[in-house]
Parts: structure tokens; C-alpha cells; sequence
DNA sequence: GACTGAAGCACC
DNA sequence: AAACGGTGCTTCAGTC
């Protein structure tokens, strides 16, 4: 046994190394006598769907907030044993981002996770209704680091995060590849490593009793952890990846941005993504360039501006060539290599979906399969991903979720007979301020984004006073849309925050305090889809389900039966809010996800 | 090489 | 009185 140890604020926290077989009886010994331990796993790298193609476990750490264990799995299979025998043993575990334990778990021990999950607390989940706010926006974070450092001991979280950085420099390797390079009882790594469990459990401590009481009534802590755990499997299913067809449109990518970035070229551009190049260029040509970007730190008046709305303005044929070429590059590296390169042996791509992440608390979807960012209008990109042998695509989404809910919950009575009598919301605002349908929309959007005038005027290209018009026409219409946003505001003024109709503490910026409506009805659409996921999960649906999209979810069912179940999910996932219906809608396709674009884009 | 801020673009 | 909410990914450019 090597025994390390390591202070907090003056607190000693005992690491006890296991390493050889006499010292199991002793880890076993505190094992039996705790219910509850704080855990955590060090392994090769985060690709645990590679389990059998080079990821493997490492270590397994368990301890609580003053002692803990580090358990060489990698040595052998007595170790192994061990740690099973623990993890089967413990009544409840305590992690960090427990998801991605549970998956290392499963797939390197054997364990599923349909037994771990239901007995793990994630402090990420208890710190997100604590604070959802990230650093940037200068909350506590979400990250371990982050939390040790705001909750517990600022010294503390510094070392621990920049210990595996001394690691890798020591090793002369980087951050990425120090993970599977590591030797096993290095002592710093050991320490790195037994430090987790320990802060896990510290926060978890300090964390549940600053929980909201609201949320803690209304059952938001174990809601949140069973809604993980049904993300998680979907994160194991995983989605069938057409590969000849991601492998052809990169091929046709790279060929398209070598095409046009030698057309760049020959105007002198050696680099399309450098706005410094192409700015020198363009003056160069006599163009003149006025647009700003936002003003910044670095740059007061902000700099001159070279998007899309620029270059497509300029009529110049560089412009042309960069926009393609730039265009042709990330759709490559970002959709379909993405897809590719995160492949397991299956070739099925596993997403990250952190089910609780934004300070609104909507989901993400991040990794192999960003699919909340997945070009929308066709199915170029989305044809990727393919359901099952045998099975067909197919997409419940709910019907103007957000807009619903804003009519539900601010009961005004214009809106809510608009979704009652099945009328068109959008064209209502479009008649009311004397626009187009279009525009109609676009004003209704901004309500629920908290959006003013200035914003009308950009995004709908009018002037000011029509878009002031719209506006106001928009009030009129609505009264009770801006009494209930008036009604928030002024309660986030008052105590900082806003509270979801779910029990959710939201923090409202200072000043900010418009913000508080879309925070509303943001976090609550999304308490919406999680309560459909939950209902789907419950139903015996998860190993049809593949991903949730903000207010869509993505199915695989078997051809055969793909009619019934598909509206058998969405009468499932229908919900009424405050007595308004927010209706699901299935749309069926063939094999791939991009086919059901497909089929509706031919029916107009 | 790692990290960060900013810009830009993909979405709901 | 005044105000576009929330994400993820890639790249550049500057810093340590």
C-alpha cells in the first residue's frame, strides 16, 4: 500500500494506493463498512466506445471527502474483480459527470448501467440547479474545477487542474495523449486521481443543501438524474453512420474549397478564413468596407466586418470564392468527418448529450453528432445518419412549442384562442401591423427572444419605423404577452432571478432583466421534451430513440411497425401546458434522417 | 503546445 | 428607458 496525502484549507484527505493483491482485504474492509463513496475512473482517453479497440480503464478511485482508494484496474483481473464487487456492493456513488463513469463501466467492467444509474448522484446535475451559470457568464461553472474552486478551495482546484498539464509536460507529450502514456503509479497522477472521489463528495455535500427548496419539492434532483440516465443510453445506442456516403461528400468538399480557394489565389489570397488577407484585399481593389463588428476589448470601435452579409454585398469574384471555400471546408471537418472519425467497430457515432447544460437548462449535443447545428433546409448533411437494418427514420416534433407556451402561460386571450381554434399565429401579427406573414413571424420570434425594435429592423431589412410599427401593433394585439414579461422582469429585478413553472432558479443578469420572459419559456419548453423523454423511456422506447433536438426527437423503428409506434410516441410526448395542447407531430421517412427533409421538401 | 477571445456560421 | 434568448465547432491571432 502507498499512502499519499493532501490538504484542504488544512484538512488532510488520505489516499490510500493499492498496489499489489495483499492490499485488497484493506479497501475491502473500508468498503464494507460505507454505503455511500464518492467514484471515479481515469482511463486512455474519452472514446469509451472503443472498449476492445484500445480504451481501456485504468484506475477506479472511491473515498469520501476525507479518505479515499485508487485501484490499479489495469494491473489485472484480480483488481477488476474488486471493483466490481465495490460498485455492486456501495448503495449510492457519488461523481462528476457520472455519465461518462457509467459508461467506462459498462464497457470495460461489464456492469450495465441500467444497475449504477439508479444509485448515483452527479454533482454536475445538483451544481446545475444550484447555478447554472458557466464562468463566462460569471457564474460558479459546471466543470469539477470550476465548482472545487468557487464552493470549496481556490488553491486546491489550481493544482488539481493543473496537475495532468505538469503531467504531459513532464512526459514531453500533450494534454490529449498524457491519459494512456501515464505510468500507472506515478505519483502525481495518484494523487490527481485520488483527489477526485474526495471533491466529488465534498460537493456533494455542500451542493444538495443548496438546492432550491422549490426544486427539491417538486422532485427536480432525481428528475434531473433519471432524465440523464435515459440520455446516457441513448448516448450507448448510439446512430448508424452511412459511411460511403459521408466518405463521398468529402471527397466533393475538399475538391470544392481546393477549387475555389485557388481562385482566391490568383487575387492574392493565400488564406480564405483570414479576414486580415481578405480586408487588405479588398481595400486593394478599391472596395470600400464600412461595416463594424461589436465593439471589444481590443477593438472599441470594432473591426471591419467580413461575413457573409459583406462578402455576398461586395460583387466582387473573390468574395464568391471565399464564401465557397470557407463554406466547403467546415461543412467537411464539421458534419461529416466528424461522423467518421468518432465511429466505433459498428460504425455507429456516439454523441455527447449533456442533458442538463445551458443556464436555461436545454440539452447539448456535442462530439461526433452536434446535431443541434445540423443544416436544416435539406438533407445534405443529415442523410449521414442512418436508422437501423430494417428500420425506417422518422421525427416527432412539437407543434410552435415555445409560442404555446408563452400563450399558455401568459394567458392572453388573443394568442391562446389563436392556438384553440387552430388559427395562424404568425399571420394574426402580419395583419395586425399591416406586413407580410413573414414578418408576422419574425415579430413573434423576437417576443420570445425578448428582442426590440433595433433587432426587427436587421433581421426583417425595414426601417425603423415599420419595425416600430410591428411592434407596437404586436403589443396591442397581445397585451397579456407583455403583462406576464413585465410581470418576470420585475420579479428578477427584484430577487435576480427567474422560477420555470417547473421549480427552476434561473439567474437573470443585472439589468438585463428582459431576459427573464425567454428564460421562462426557454427552460420550461425544454422541461417539456425531457418530461417526453422520460414518458418514452418508461413506455419501452429508448432503444427506438436516438437523439432530442430542442423540440424534436429522432427515431429508428422497424419499418413494419414504424406507422403505430410513431404515433404511438407522439401521443406520448403531447402535453398540455396550463390546459393548452402542445401537439406532436410524426413525420416518417425512409432509411437515412436526411430522407425525412427529403420527402417533406418534395411536397411543396 | 496550450489557452483565450473574437469572429463567423450552423441550428432551435 | 430600452433590449436578440440559448447552444457547438472552426479558425485566426495573440499570449504565455
Amino acid at each position: 500500500m502507498r499512502n499519499l496525502s493532501y490538504r484542504i484549507k488544512g484538512q488532510p484527505v488520505l489516499i490510500h494506493v493499492v498496489e499489489s493483491e495483499q492490499d485488497i482485504p484493506q479497501f475491502e474492509d473500508w468498503i464494507s463498512r460505507h454505503r455511500i463513496a464518492g467514484f471515479d475512473t481515469e482511463t486512455t482517453g474519452l472514446n469509451w466506445w472503443d472498449a476492445g479497440r484500445g480504451f481501456r480503464i485504468r484506475l477506479a478511485q472511491f473515498g469520501n471527502g476525507a479518505e479515499t482508494w485508487v485501484i490499479p484496474v489495469e494491473r489485472g483481473p484480480s483488481f477488476r474483480a474488486v471493483v466490481v464487487e465495490a460498485l455492486h456492493r456501495l448503495e449510492w456513488l457519488v461523481a462528476h459527470n457520472g455519465t461518462f463513469d457509467l459508461h467506462v463501466v459498462e464497457a470495460c467492467l461489464g456492469i450495465p448501467m441500467e444497475e449504477l444509474a439508479p444509485k448515483m448522484w452527479d454533482t454536475s446535475l445538483l451544481a446545475h440547479l444550484v447555478d447554472p451559470r458557466g464562468v463566462k457568464e460569471k457564474g460558479p461553472g459546471l466543470k469539477l474545477e470550476e465548482l472545487v474552486k468557487f464552493y470549496i478551495d481556490q488553491q486546491t482546484a489550481e493544482e488539481v487542474k493543473g496537475s495532468m498539464t505538469a503531467i504531459a509536460k513532464r512526459y514531453k507529450t500533450t494534454k490529449e495523449k498524457i491519459w494512456a502514456l501515464v505510468e500507472l503509479f506515478d505519483e502525481e497522477y495518484l494523487l490527481y486521481a485520488g483527489m477526485d472521489p474526495a471533491l466529488a463528495y465534498r460537493l456533494f455535500q455542500l451542493l444538495y443543501r443548496l438546492v432550491p427548496i422549490r426544486s427539491k419539492e417538486r422532485g427536480l434532483i432525481g428528475w434531473e438524474h433519471r432524465l440523464s440516465h435515459v440520455t446516457a443510453k441513448l448516448e450507448r445506442t448510439g446512430y448508424l453512420i452511412d459511411v460511403g456516403y459521408a466518405e463521398r461528400r468529402c471527397e466533393e468538399l475538399t475538391a470544392e474549397e481546393e477549387k475555389w480557394k485557388a481562385v482566391a489565389k490568383t487575387f492574392g489570397v493565400e488564406n480564405p478564413n483570414s479576414n486580415q488577407q481578405l480586408i487588405e484585399a479588398f481595400q486593394g481593389f478599391g472596395v470600400k468596407l464600412t461595416k463594424r463588428t461589436k465593439p471589444s476589448k481590443n477593438h472599441p470601435n470594432g473591426q471591419l466586418a467580413m461575413d457573409d452579409d459583406v462578402l455576398s454585398g461586395v460583387g466582387h469574384p473573390l468574395a464568391d470564392a471565399v464564401i465557397k471555400a470557407k463554406k466547403a471546408g467546415k461543412w467537411r471537418k464539421t458534419w461529416f468527418e466528424r461522423a467518421l472519425n468518432g465511429r466505433d467497430s459498428d460504425d455507429r457515432v456516439h454523441a455527447s448529450i449533456n442533458s442538463l447544460q445551458a443556464r436555461t437548462s436545454r440539452m447539448s449535443i456535442s462530439g461526433s453528432i452536434p446535431a443541434q447545428t445540423f443544416p436544416s433546409g435539406d438533407g445534405y448533411v443529415r442523410h449521414t445518419f442512418l436508422a437501423d437494418e430494417g428500420h425506417v427514420s422518422c421525427s416527432i416534433d412539437f407543434g410552435n412549442m415555445e409560442l404555446r407556451y408563452l400563450a399558455a402561460f401568459s394567458r392572453d386571450s388573443t394568442m391562446l384562442d389563436a392556438f384553440l381554434s387552430g388559427k395562424d399565429l404568425h399571420q394574426i401579427t402580419a395583419d395586425a401591423a399591416g406586413v407580410v406573414r413573414k414578418i408576422g413571424k419574425m415579430a413573434n420570434f423576437l417576443t420570445v427572444y425578448g428582442g426590440g425594435w433595433a433587432a426587427l429592423m436587421e433581421q426583417a431589412n425595414v426601417d425603423e419605423e415599420t419595425a416600430r410599427r410591428v411592434l407596437d401593433a404586436f403589443n396591442e394585439t397581445y397585451p397579456g404577452v407583455g403583462a406576464f414579461g413585465k410581470k418576470l422582469a420585475a420579479e428578477a429585478r427584484k430577487t435576480g432571478y427567474v422560477w420555470t413553472a417547473t421549480g427552476r432558479r434561473l439567474p437573470v443578469d443585472p439589468g438585463k432583466w428582459f431576459r427573464a420572459l425567454n428564460y421562462f419559456i426557454q427552460g420550461g419548453s425544454r422541461d417539456v421534451t425531457a418530461r417526453a423523454l422520460l414518458k418514452l423511456d418508461a413506455a419501452g422506447f429508448t432503444p427506438y430513440m436516438r437523439l432530442p433536438v430542442h423540440d424534436e426527437i429522432v427515431f429508428s423503428f422497424p419499418e413494419r411497425e414504424a406507422a403505430e409506434l410513431s404515433q404511438e410516441a407522439a401521443r406520448l410526448m403531447e402535453f398540455p401546458v396550463q390546459g393548452l395542447l402542445i401537439p406532436a407531430d410524426a413525420e416518417i421517412g425512409g432509411r437515412s434522417w436526411g430522407s425525412i427533409l427529403d420527402l417533406a421538401n418534395s411536397k411543396h
